[in-house]
DNA sequence: ACCCAGGGTCATA
DNA sequence: TATGACCATGGG
């Protein structure tokens, strides 16, 4: 795919998901969810001063406080049943050391069932700390899918979308990786938080698929 | 004042 | 199957 080597040739190696630690990264997926990672680095921050990022501790924790300790990341209510949620999880099934060796189809049918874990989360959580091929979909990669002209905007549905891109890529924990935060960090630097772009690595592509012209 | 962010669930047609 | 409402904070 031409998009992957434009990218990686324009940012480099990410080397991604910021977190210390698999248990920090599973909360942050969670906590990102709709959110700007900005608000999830102050609420990891707050849970982290307060000593509150192992499954554990939260487990732990009064409702009360640790809502407050992630509200900056929003819908604090949700979110907190859904920490704890993922804590009981975590430690049911080992840790990341007793979940890895068990199949992609298994692990992802059990986060699918956890409430509070969609489709983006529970990949999220495959590829970045269960080392599980799965290519994760996000709002910047719909977008950028459609405006290249990859898929119409008619196709985007979550399997649709990470269908397409399995198809084209082989399936590498590595590759995966790279690509999703090779688009996320391109998101950030420029095009795709706007209806168009002019200066940007993808930027003939973007000015030529987006709502016709 | 308005729009959006590294979504997910639930009710309704 | 497919929309729409709702969740909630902070930045641009």
């Amino acid at each position: 795919m031409a998009g992957y080597q434009t990218l990686l040739a324009a940012y480099g190696e990410q080397h991604w998901w910021p977190a210390d630690t698999a248990f920090e990264m599973m909360i942050g997926a969670i906590l990102t969810q709709n959110t700007s990672w900005r608000q999830v680095e102050t609420a990891i921050a707050q849970l982290k001063a307060a000593d509150c990022l192992t499954p554990q501790a939260i487990l732990a924790c009064q409702p009360e406080r640790l809502q407050a300790l992630i509200r900056p990341s929003g819908f604090f209510r949700q979110k907190s049943e859904r920490l704890v949620t993922i804590s009981a999880f975590y430690l049911q099934h080992g840790g990341v050391d007793g979940l890895r060796p068990r199949p992609l189809a298994t692990l992802r049918k059990m986060l699918l069932d956890l409430h509070g874990i969609g489709a983006e989360t529970a990949d999220c959580m495959l590829l970045y700390v269960l080392d599980k091929p799965v290519f994760v979909i996000d709002t910047y990669t719909r977008r950028l899918t459609h405006r290249l002209g990859w898929l119409p905007e008619s196709v985007d549905a979550y399997d649709a979308v990470q269908a397409f891109f399995q198809q084209h890529l082989e399936a590498s924990v590595p590759l995966f990786q790279e690509f999703h935060a090779l688009i996320v960090q391109h998101a950030k630097q420029h095009c795709l938080k706007k209806p168009r772009c002019t200066a940007c690595p993808l930027a003939e592509h973007c000015l030529r698929s987006h709502h016709g012209t």
